[in-house]
DNA sequence: AATCTTGGCAACCGCGTGTGA
DNA sequence: ATCACACGCGGTTGCCAAGAT
């Protein structure tokens, strides 16, 4: 279908944003909220494009932005997720809080890519991934996999699906269906066998969910993230908790909590861990 | 000191997707 | 079902400062 462009062009700031246009934006923001960017520069005064406020805010405005250097636990982070992930900025993005996805592609692009396309080039020993090479510096856990450091894409387009179709009630049926489902990523025997004391759940964005209904492996993230919101922490057990997620019940909890032995360390966030879990190759 | 090269970053651009009429 | 619109995403470009020659 046709597309006209996001604004006409004629007459409008291009280049640098200069204090006052920034000024005019974060106040117009701060007065009206986000959104409605087509919109937005009218109504500021502003001789913008939509997009080009939208990407002024997001990248650079906003209150709860991020700056100065990456940190060392930023950079392992990025790149687990980009090997995970591959290019899907905003998704990386969404787990460093306060960093936005063009901080961290334009990082990788001059920094993290480079490195990676080193290591890739001169192999390591053969027990050893990069990613766990560099982790190394600081965490002792043992490599999983014997492959070579493998940068692959899983899809260079993320996919969104706002729209996750979960049985409010699941039948027995489907809490088996659904079970075997949401686990089957996480089922490989190597977060059985290997170190599991050391898996967790890292906090995930909605974007997951987005990413659920398009069956890829952030599936397994969903399922994990969902049953970590439904259940607390209580004494030593976990406690289905009925309010916070209609679609999981105590049953899908037990046989989760059974196959992977919660205990209070795992319900505690932690970068390292999730590198942790992200050095599982068998990922898709 | 002047010029050239390189690297980092902000911004732009085009395309994909969701939504509502 | 189709279309236009709005938004979000990833790739690319261009500017500028720092370093090298």
């Amino acid at each position: 279908m046709g597309r006209s462009p996001c604004c006409s062009k004629e007459g409008l700031n291009r280049g640098a944003w200069t204090a006052l246009e920034d000024k005019i934006l974060a106040a117009y923001i701060k007065a009206h909220g986000e959104g409605k960017w087509r919109n937005l520069p009218k109504r500021a005064g502003l001789k913008r494009c939509g997009k080009s406020c939208r990407l002024r805010w997001l990248n650079y405005l906003r209150p709860d932005i991020k700056r100065g250097n990456i940190s060392h636990d930023e950079e392992e982070l990025i790149i687990r997720l980009h090997n995970l992930l591959g290019n899907r900025w905003s998704l990386i993005a969404g787990r460093l809080p306060g960093r936005t996805d063009n901080e961290i592609k334009n990082y990788w692009n001059t920094t993290l890519g480079k490195k990676a396309k080193t290591q890739s080039s001169s192999p390591p020993p053969a027990e050893q991934t990069a990613l766990s090479r560099s982790r190394n510096k600081k965490m002792t856990i043992e490599p999983k996999t014997a492959e070579p450091p493998s940068f692959h894409v899983i899809r260079t387009k993320a996919i969104r699906c706002t729209k996750v179709l979960i049985p409010a009630v699941p039948s027995p049926q489907e809490h088996h269906s659904f079970n075997s489902t949401a686990i089957d990523p996480l089922e490989p025997q190597a977060l059985q066998s290997q170190d599991k004391d050391n898996f967790e759940v890292h906090h995930l964005g909605s974007e997951e969910v987005h990413e659920t209904c398009a069956g890829d492996s952030d599936f397994f993230s969903l399922s994990c993230n969902e049953f970590q919101a439904s259940y607390e922490y209580a004494g030593g057990d976990y406690n289905f908790n009925n309010n916070m997620s209609p679609h999981l019940d105590e049953t899908m909890f037990k046989d989760w909590a059974t196959n992977y032995s919660l205990d209070e360390e795992r319900a505690n966030l932690d970068l390292e861990s999730l590198a942790f879990l992200l050095d599982y190759q068998e990922w898709p």
